[in-house]
DNA sequence: CGCCTATTTGATCTGATTCAAACAATGTGG
DNA sequence: CCACATTGTTTGAATCAGATCAAATAGGCG
């Protein structure tokens, strides 16, 4: 029976990693939300933009990404529902990187000034998101490890596996099995690798049985294996313990 | 005639990047800080700690850095003087990578109930503080970029570019010389690239007349063809335009 | 069916690593 | 002041992970 609480994503993505009052819950689902449905593969904040506003992602999936001189994009961060990608403008005026769908998606912008007015009054949300940010932090320097050091292989299986268990954190992951509704092209982009490697290396774990990922499903067969594979350690996701994930974290 | 003010490398950081009232800039002023001197290549803090202060560096190089399963590092991040490296500890209990010395270092450590006590009653102060933070996380995305998408040469370039932007703006760079005492096997380890490469790689930037480094000494020769063989533009950085820059930003 | 997109396979190329060794600079103790 | 160790720089050759180029195959779908 989940609370009704859960329902907010912000709230549950939230409590998911800090802890919060009562009255600071309350005071998030006060927030208000401008709704928008966009589609797949559309710009939300570009490089160079001034926005007044953050978006909180409800529904889908979505990427940071930037370009070079040469047009080659780089992918920062996959967004899951619950995340406020572009949390950083609200005190960063000029956005450094572009922020865009992945699958059509479902945001609620959230007016600077509100979130202002509530990190004023409520510390403790203040708190929360401040720490939101240098969670996502953690994670950019967890994929600098890959990006450097690890091979096709451990990098793909470190990236299943994070997406996996920060699905799970906000109740999208079934056992092992969550969604992950992109083509392997679209993997490559944010893996840093050709289209061609990414088959290459998905073949080499689907022969090594540790996962399997078709139709926009990721099954993980072997987490022991898989972690290993990708050198993963949850804990840079400084995730609480809230008693509703399986065996393994 | 620097100001009394500008002796404080914290407050000469803060102002490199945002505006700070007066009574701010006293409340900093009068932080306790516990100056402790370190040489080089210690560790400060490592992977998993709990620290109950965070480091301000005051003199000298350091680093962030983690290391893989197999012992191999990667270096995420590069600090100059008026950093507070671990500030992250202040919002996240333990740490995810480790902070150590490139050269001798003097630090100040401040007490995370310091910071707190004057992030609450000054919330400028904890805007500039979070916004560090949102910067630092800037400088990773644009780290990533180079990891993930540049060869050897527009990286190496791209970080000596940085790094004397960085140092112009707490003001240790004259004209377009700075300081950056380290081997070139240690800027391979920076880079994510091996001694052996670093070297070839420095011949050619040599060779092209885009700047000179040995004996510790980075000195530009060619601005605007090293920003841009190294696709650097300092936006990203969200430097304030204090004045003191020469020609080229 | 034809069209389009996604997956798969093969061959070749390249930036960077690895291994190995020479060479230069600096410092240390006898 | 020289012998020697130490550390940093430079050069060469072999190897490798992944990119690139090219084309074949497999699905969905109007």
């Amino acid at each position: 029976m989940p609370s009704p609480t859960e329902d907010h994503p912000l709230v549950r993505k939230l409590k998911s990693t800090t802890e919060l009052a009562e009255d600071e819950v309350a005071a998030l689902l006060r927030l208000p939300l401008a709704i928008v449905d966009i589609r797949a593969n559309q710009d939300i904040v570009r490089q160079g933009d001034r926005p007044s506003r953050s978006a909180l992602l409800i529904e889908g999936l979505a990427w940071t990404y930037s370009l070079t001189r040469k047009g080659k994009a780089q992918v920062m961060a996959v967004h899951v529902p619950g995340a406020i990608p572009d949390l950083q403008s609200l005190h960063l005026t000029v956005m450094d990187c572009n922020l865009g769908t992945i699958t059509p998606c479902r945001f609620g912008f959230i007016e600077h000034s509100a979130l202002r007015a509530i990190c004023a009054q409520f510390p403790g949300v203040s708190h929360a998101l401040w720490r939101e940010t240098l969670i996502e932090a953690a994670i950019y320097r967890q994929w600098m490890v890959g990006l450097g050091q690890q091979v096709a292989y451990s990098r793909m299986a470190h990236f299943f596996c994070e997406h996996m268990v920060r699905m799970r954190a906000v109740g999208l992951a079934v056992e092992n099995t969550c969604s992950l509704p992109m083509s392997q092209s679209r993997l490559g982009e944010i893996l840093g690798l050709t289209a061609v490697h990414v088959n290459r290396t998905l073949q080499e774990l689907r022969h090594d049985k540790l996962l399997s990922f078709e139709k926009g499903q990721l099954v993980i067969f072997d987490w022991p294996r898989l972690t290993k594979a990708g050198d993963f350690d949850s804990y840079y996701l400084q995730l609480r313990h809230t008693g509703n994930e399986p065996e393994s974290l």
